[in-house]
DNA sequence: GTTGTAGGCAAGCGTTCACTTGCCTGTCAA
DNA sequence: TTGACAGGCAAGTGAACGCTTGCCTACAAC
């Protein structure tokens, strides 16, 4: 079996999956960036230590990978984990309308 | 955007998954086959409530149909929602050892 | 050095969630 | 019709989770 516990966790919160539409959107963001961010574009009102935690779940379920420079923390997405679900439970191919 | 937050609801949980790993292992189970099986093969103790109610959020999620005949209520797997996360964050291609 | 910026750590609070418990409905066989 | 079987409904409980609050560390500009 040997699931990832950590990745469908990190999924499961729909400020995350908002910050990784973020990092999509534009790779290697800091933190202060991404708060920024996502208040004008989402309008959401999370503050700054609620979306460091939502990037250290992210980090930990390896969908996030962060890069120190100076006091700056850059993120950077990974969607490889992400593969493992399509590999877990395969897709069918273009289901017809029934 | 219209995600839908059920389907990452759905996900979250372990024990739902085993049950998607055993809909895939075997489609169309009833509940007591399912709770049964699972108690056999994963060694999960989860009552048979505890399972309905999994199953009812996968259906909710679209992840499971089903099917009455009689007293019975077969449950099927139906991995198409899961085509929405890796059109949501493409998946690169066969990343090489870094 | 002092000030401002980028980020981290940890305790507390309120909600959500998975699971249990108990009882009820519907279907089939004897 | 009676009993066994398959499943459903709803309230209650304990744990996990998201978020806030407050304070602290590190780097950079003045």
């Amino acid at each position: 079996m040997a699931e990832d516990p950590d990745l469908f966790k990190a999924l499961g919160d729909a400020t995350r999956r908002t910050i990784l539409d973020e990092l999509t959107d534009r790779d290697g963001q800091t933190l202060f960036e991404i708060c920024g961010r996502l208040a004008m574009k989402h309008g959401l009102a999370s503050s700054r230590q609620a979306i460091s935690q939502h990037l250290a779940v992210l980090e930990q379920a390896g969908l996030v990978h962060t890069r120190r420079q100076g006091r700056y923390k850059f993120h950077h997405i990974d969607t490889s984990p992400l593969r493992s679900i399509v590999e877990r439970w395969p897709i069918d191919r273009e289901e017809p309308d029934p």
